[in-house]
DNA sequence: AACAAGAGTGCAAACGTTTTTACAAGAGAA
DNA sequence: TTCTCTTGTAAAAACGTTTGCACTCTTGTT
């Protein structure tokens, strides 16, 4: 059996409300009493309980984080660890806890919600990445319970988000390219519910209809996961086709790789014959062969500031935006420099 | 306020223990009533509060997992996401909850997991990775709770622990090494005080001596941070000793890419000039150029099998046997093929 | 016919806190 | 002196479950 607060209570001459107001620091516990209990506290070994506590009060000092779809899907990427990593420094930081969740299908997921949810398992919780209607989401709003979104939704577009702006990053990326003098720019990407693929699709569509160029639906969106399957045969029809593409946008640095190394074995060198710039920065981007350019998006900080927005939210701190944007900043290297080779 | 058990209770006409053993599926309630609270307990959307069932079973069906150093490092290799998604995996299969904790020092992952024992936070813990002297492994030790290491300590050895033979894996490394002809091979490790390091570092020295080789100082366990911050300089350095390795051992294969590149400025090419064998097997090693050699470690299976592990002990099952060893499988690729290159 | 066994259910006591309310003692003001 | 504030502490009521024990019926056995 371990120590309670009675225990201590009974050791220090006092009642268990007075040690609980020595825990809480409550301003009208007297010096001596304070330092009395403290002492016996540590002389005990006492933590209290905090089931207990959480019960009685309320709150569990824990924060959600449902990964998306598949538990086996979700590391596989940079994304998703490094969003973690800033979540967990963020809200140990301000002394909650992360509990881990995630689900198959979204079915499973709306469960495994409803169960924190309802079962009063955490204060808050964060979900990453969504597909335009998405019930977890749905749902979460309907029960007013305190979340935030990392990424967005145009369905409910006045929750609490953090997000890039994907559209003018993409934006961004092809006017690069189209600097640099190309013309006829491909997109790789997701599955255009994923609001992260339409965002970024719909920015490098208008980048390039805004330079008067009508894109070949043969050179945009191929799907990411067909290339992970193939990469070696799409790509070679890819490059077949009578006018294809010189440049690439493409969602993923991994992507990109698989791509780079497709392109290598077909007998095609990068920037020279295809110009490549890809997202999420991947700490292998710049010691990859040749160095892939890429958009850092700010994963950490996306996961660090989420965190900050939620428990900023549940302490009751009114949040002067709902909708926070992370910048984003283009990273040029050897793969997108068509004219010049700057080994030469 | 959220509907309760004595709400279902009094809806359903029964006793509020009567509705609980309905949930926990006891035997000695007619199915005319279990029906009947289970109707109920969906028409009214009843969740049971986790806190208060917590309390008073003295479980919390959570596990904690305990990560390494500080939180900014935790997620920079390929590691610390793959097992956490092999732990997810296993846990949320068997219904328990994964919480998430980190500590800068020592002394705050200490302090952390006191907080979570003592609390009753959590009802086992995960540990990853180990010094040769772990304060948390002592401290969970003299504490007699349930915790599975992912690796080893030679302090204790008779806690559970799940891990590989790296000391085997390294040998046998080694070996490929020596039958593919080199002589001259050096070892890039991290710091010997983990175990992992040294177990991996013994395996190398006891292949070379046995094959009548004693490794010049020069060759061996160059520290991988080094590495990390001047990989270029260590390299230079390297190469340009009298008798330089043709071969090297590396502890992971994102040093072993560092190394790609150190080499690739340099003007030496893999493996026509140096071969190299990494751990870790890397989801991009197979795309790398030249591909990397590497030892799979079963990764996923590590945290797969040391969730089970820690489960089943929680269960109450008697674990059949304390210590379990994940197998490697060693992965020859370009990057340590010394005498044939296999694209002429 | 009486009794034992067992199935099905309710009562009430935990579990270890927080928090509201009440109360005692001492200090200053009338 | 008496009254009103403060200040510090205690008592007791939650919080929402689980579970040991007791009780009431059936049903089968002697």
């Amino acid at each position: 059996m371990n120590i309670t607060i009675i225990d201590v209570a009974k050791a220090a001459g006092v009642s268990p409300s007075t040690v609980s107001r020595v825990i809480s620091g409550s301003t009208r516990i007297s010096a001596a009493t304070s330092k009395k209990v403290k002492a016996i506290m540590e002389e005990l070994g006492y933590h209290p309980n905090a089931m207990a506590k959480n019960l009685v009060s309320r709150t569990t000092m824990t924060i959600g984080l449902l990964l998306p779809r598949n538990a086996d899907e979700a590391f596989l990427d940079i994304f998703f660890p490094e969003v973690t990593r800033g979540i967990l420094s963020q809200a140990n930081r301000s002394g909650y806890d992360l509990l881990l969740k995630t689900g198959m299908t979204e079915c499973e997921k709306v469960e495994a919600v409803t169960k924190l949810v309802k079962g009063r398992r955490v204060d808050g919780i964060i979900l990453l990445q969504s597909r335009n209607k998405d019930a977890v989401v749905r749902f979460l709003h309907e029960e007013k319970f305190p979340f935030v979104l990392i990424g967005r939704t145009p369905e409910f577009p006045d929750i609490m988000t953090v997000d890039n702006d994907n559209r003018q990053a993409a934006y961004d990326v092809t006017r690069h390219l189209l600097q640099q003098g190309h013309t006829r720019i491909g997109f790789v990407g997701g599955p255009l519910e994923m609001v992260v693929s339409s965002d970024r699709f719909e920015g490098y569509r208008s980048a390039m209809q805004e330079a008067g160029i009508e894109p070949r639906p043969d050179w945009y969106h191929i799907e990411a996961s067909k290339l992970k399957d193939d990469g070696y045969r799409v790509m070679s029809m890819l490059m077949g086709t009578p006018e294809r593409p010189t440049a690439l946008v493409v969602m993923d640095d991994l992507v990109a790789f698989g791509i780079l190394s497709s392109l290598s074995e077909l007998g095609y060198s990068v920037p020279q014959d295809m110009a490549i710039f890809g997202f999420n920065n991947n700490p292998m981007s710049p010691v990859s062969s040749p160095p892939v350019s890429s958009v850092d998006i700010g994963v950490y900080q996306l996961g660090f500031t989420a965190a900050q927005a939620l428990v900023g939210s549940l302490k009751g701190q009114p949040q002067e935006r709902r909708r926070t944007i992370v910048p984003h900043r283009l990273i040029a290297r050897e793969s997108s420099m068509h004219w010049i080779n700057p080994k030469s």
